[in-house]
DNA sequence: GCATTTATGATAGTATTGCTATTATATTTG
DNA sequence: CAAATATAATAGCAATACTATCATAAATGC
């Protein structure tokens, strides 16, 4: 895959963090160790106490970082979109087929990590498979249009407008563009985890890439344009 | 829409509930206003003690029909998608062309409910809506595994099945069947949640159909046979 | 019509959760 | 070396999911 230069920072919307977690040690920790359990446990058992013993410290001071475990967990998916923009960009510069650009960012939206690389001190397999299973609920409930307002939901957006554009740059009449690639990303999620857990609504198993296929198959003869 | 026969009683997986809610009056009012509030509230807010105390009964004696908060909602969407199918049968017989039956469940999927009707004491336009929003926190955790075993999930997968089957009937070398039907239904889900609280992520709102057409239109594109 | 089963209500309780408040103690900074 | 800041320690609160116990009402069988 790519090296990624580790110093340039990605950026999450302020609103979603009481105080920096990049900016101590405690805060690193709790952002490491929550992908840690988030990723074992599942969003449901992870609890603030937990994390605080975990990493031998209080939960007082875990709220001192995040104000709620909700804020956490769009801390972490607002973290992973600003990471995948950033792999995006990386994976299309200086290529000029458009119909390349778009196979890649379908790629990179539809493939589960599998290596134990890091970010700095994020754990990036862990990160993606929190992405998969666990991003929905940060949408899905009644609070959505409050964070929404804050701008919780704004590197995903970016994301999904980032690559609508390039099915715009292939074809531009294509009516659908962010429905298609909102589809695909959420669709790609859940299945993957069709895969692990109720087979009956695939047709993939996990050592095949039919899931990559698919979307890309989807994609291409959605947006192809034919004559009449 | 169809007259249903109210008579056909709609099954659900028994190992859903504890005592079969259409056996007692109580039975039936836990059902009846769960659906109500959980459409209201959300899942997360609605709470058994809530319930409890709106239909005048005890926790205990909720309790006593369905033996958690998350039978509960496995039972409601068992319970929508066992409708479904009954839908879909109504919905394609008689019909020989497999595009016509195909287009129709599309539909059926895609569309949301916007009369207030009722089946028996259920309200369907609250449950199919309740269903769009909270289906997915009926398998996305780490307990799927042990629900999938005890059958909760069957009814979901009996009807993407059915579908699918419509898919092959269309096209029978089209690769997958399931992949592309279980995306639909959830993507369909999903593009009215953005529709009416993330806009930026659809180029649907909520006053035309364009989350049917994009979906029709994904379908037929995807499982057309072109000559090579 | 009476005994017995069954369904519900009333009440209480447990462990855990998300989150807050207060105070003490380190650590950093000026 | 003083003052500001960050963290830990401890306690607590209201709410949650769920259980246990017992009393009472209603339905059922004979």
């Amino acid at each position: 895959m790519f090296e990624l230069p580790t110093t340039i920072p990605i950026q999450v919307n302020s609103n979603l963090y009481l105080k920096d977690p990049n900016s101590s040690d405690l805060g690193v920790k709790i952002v490491a160790k929550s992908i840690d359990m988030i990723n074992a446990i599942g969003y449901e058992e992870f609890t603030i106490r937990k994390l605080a013993q975990a990493i031998n410290s209080t939960e007082a001071s875990v709220y001192r970082y995040f104000e709620s475990k909700q804020k956490l967990l769009l801390y972490l998916i607002s973290w992973y979109w600003s990471w995948m923009e950033y792999r995006l960009v990386f994976a299309t510069t200086n290529i000029s087929s458009a119909k390349v650009k778009l196979e890649r960012a379908i790629c990179l939206i539809t493939d589960k990590i599998d290596v134990d690389e890091k970010y700095n001190y994020i754990n990036l397999k862990k990160l993606n498979s929190i992405a998969f299973t666990e991003s929905t609920k940060s949408f899905l409930h009644k609070e959505v249009d409050k964070e929404n307002k804050i701008g919780a939901y704004s590197e995903y957006k970016n994301f999904v407008e980032k690559v609508s554009d390039l099915v715009l740059e292939f074809n531009p009449k294509y009516k659908y563009p962010n429905m298609l690639i909102s589809t695909v990303i959420e669709g790609a999620h859940l299945q993957h985890h069709f895969t692990d857990h109720l087979p009956r609504l695939t047709n993939a198993s996990s050592n095949d890439n039919h899931i990559q296929q698919f979307f890309t198959d989807l994609v291409f003869k959605s947006i192809i344009t034919t004559k009449k």
